[in-house]
DNA sequence: CTCTGATCTTAGGCGAGCCTAAGATATTCC
DNA sequence: GGAATATCTTAGGCTCGCCTAAGATCAGAG
């Protein structure tokens, strides 16, 4: 959760990850500490939460994990793009580094997870938000952050108006709580608070 | 474990559950009557542990699960067999029903884990050991059963001397501490107490 | 400048899982 | 029959991970 909040560039605070995880300030709280008793993590006068080398470490581990999963998912098992977020939660954390690796070679290699998101280590493409796009701009798909694949039925209501990685969309209109976009060439509305969790290539 | 050692027929109790999962008497103790509690196992006035129906239940899950994942770690990912116990040991407790299925699926609904043990429900093949067979008498490797796989090294060993499930032995004589078998038309020594743990066609 | 809201911590609790040490029962072997 | 062995339980203790309730701080708005 940390690497996922300080990958979006946001100051990660005790209190962000409570509202993340779903969990209680204190629980938080005590993990940091005891995070912190093992080296993974430094927390700085003003609250900030900043891994460790070898905190970076251990969660790149885990991340490249969670995405080769996923891409696992969807490439071999056939899974909806939008179902293997929480499976691969799970699965993360039962991976060997071998395993890792066989999987990797099975898959080819791949440098993002189905939500766009790179692997650890890999140069991001520059990305501006789908809702910050001018009328008649168009773009692609790039990602959807790890933080809104929590959201219950987000990537959903995403895939059901067309709007998954690698996908053209062009900003036709702005309406009020609505874009209009064209995906596709096909006309579709897509919510404005949904737009603004969405990446398009800059 | 419970599931294991009572599909070998022995009366399962506390002490061997803690002997082969490696913790401590109080350890088990405790985790029965939780169990117990939780209503997945009965035990019995003279200490036997069965499990209920509902245990029964979870146990098939598990097992399957463990089996189903072996058998992904070898045709899919190309791990050894002897390899894939522990890995498969930590997967089965990260797996979904929907992904159970899924993998059923792309592994065209395996009938056997790699060790050769069956799928909780299927009908086992009668088997003997393979330090039971007579001079001169001939089989198949039909399966290495669970509570085996934990033992370091012996799976390694078996396969080190070509004895894999699905494989001809043929037993030439009994040495001192030794057989001497015949293993797809090769000639080779098993270590006596290793053939007591492989079960052959009856 | 004070009050409000955000943030972190302390205190006290709970269950799961693990441990060792020390009892309580059987069972079995002389 | 009595000692040795196997087996289960009790007692006391530990960490992790979670909770609620109640402080303590600090920054920003009125």
């Amino acid at each position: 959760m940390i690497y996922t909040l300080a990958d979006e560039g946001a100051s990660v605070i005790a209190a962000r990850i409570a509202e993340f995880l779903g969990v209680s300030a204190p629980a938080v709280s005590e993990m940091l500490h005891r995070l912190e008793r093992d080296g993974l993590v430094a927390i700085t006068d003003r609250h900030e939460v900043r891994l460790t080398a070898l905190g970076q470490t251990a969660a790149n581990t885990v991340v490249r994990r969670h995405r080769l999963v996923e891409r696992f998912l969807v490439d071999i098992l056939g899974f909806a793009w939008w179902k293997v977020h929480d499976e691969a939660e799970r699965l993360e954390h039962a991976l060997s580094p071998e395993m890792e690796e066989r999987m990797t070679r099975v898959l080819g290699d791949p440098s993002t997870c189905p939500h766009g998101n790179p692997m650890p280590g890999m140069r991001p493409t520059p990305t501006r938000t789908l809702g910050s796009l001018g009328p008649g701009q168009a773009s692609i798909i790039e990602r959807i952050p790890d933080q809104f694949e929590h959201e219950p039925g987000f990537l959903e209501y995403l895939d059901s108006v067309g709007l998954r990685p690698g996908v053209s969309v062009t900003l036709v209109s702005q309406g009020n709580g609505d874009l209009h976009v064209s995906i596709d060439g096909r006309s579709r509305d897509v919510r404005a608070d949904c737009a603004q969790k969405v990446w398009v290539r800059a």
